[in-house]
DNA sequence: ATCCTACGATGGACTTTGTCTAAGTCAAGC
DNA sequence: GCTTGACTTAGACAAAGTCCATCGTAGGAT
């Protein structure tokens, strides 16, 4: 059921209860969680799982390059388990709910030698915001 | 020499003392300040004034659209005194150095209807990351 | 010039998000 | 089944930002 805890283990993790917790929640349908809302989740399976363990294993996991961070707002980090496909974000302004999106074209080739300041440049966030239509009738 | 203050004033904004050292900080040529940075240079002048006084003031600009918040970690926001000319920002992973960068192409025609779900899209956020040359050779 | 008053400023408590640490626990190799 | 070092824990701590009750003052009215 799980692809991302086989590529864990594929790697060498040691197993325990609350990493695999922390990964079954991830791989769940509800992408773009925050940590915190990741640790609401896993307590419900595991209760005695701690704040710092859920941090550090999104920390271990988005180092992996196995989970995306993604920082659409101010508040909160957000986790994103499509890691393996590029994609990018469109974010309302009003609500916070995030789609995944896939634009055309590579911003990357978008910008010029001479736009880079002598940089290694090595990956691109765009992010779209504006109001979803749920808010925009209300 | 203030820019920024006349066009505040004329939008009706009562001027005072906070707001207009507040403005004086973001008119200098330091771009690209936390909110605390702000307020430390703020202090600076006008060493009574408050955090609070700060963020209010900050949030105000960006309301009207005369600041641009830029949140490129998850740090800080930081605040752009830019806004009138678009660009986007080109971050150094290592040390968090920030330059303004103008890409060819415009990336909000690269997003097709069909992945805007409905969306008013209103505004895109670019950031490219990378290795700044100073944090390369070290 | 002075007065009024609503808008703005204050500071300190509070919240949210995240990090750190010291001590305890346990997965996995032997 | 031991051992060991990696993992987890609870809670203190820190940084960034918000809220609120109260006070002060900019700027229009007189």
């Amino acid at each position: 059921m799980s692809d991302l805890l086989e590529r864990l283990r594929g790697r060498g993790w040691r197993m325990t209860a609350q990493r695999r917790v922390v990964a079954e929640v991830l791989d769940g349908d509800h992408v773009h969680l925050t940590a915190d809302e990741v640790h609401a989740r896993a307590v419900a399976r595991l209760p005695e799982i701690s704040r710092a363990t859920v941090y550090n294993t999104l920390g271990e996991m988005v180092m992996l390059g196995e989970v995306l961070e993604v920082s659409t707002d101010r508040r909160a980090k957000r986790y994103d388990p499509n890691a393996h496909r590029p994609h990018h974000h469109l974010v309302c302004a009003r609500c916070g709910t995030i789609r995944d999106v896939r634009p055309t074209g590579d911003p990357l080739a978008d910008l010029p030698d001479a736009e880079r300041f002598g940089f290694t440049v090595s990956d691109v966030e765009v992010t779209y915001r504006g109001t979803c239509p749920d808010c925009a009738s209300a």
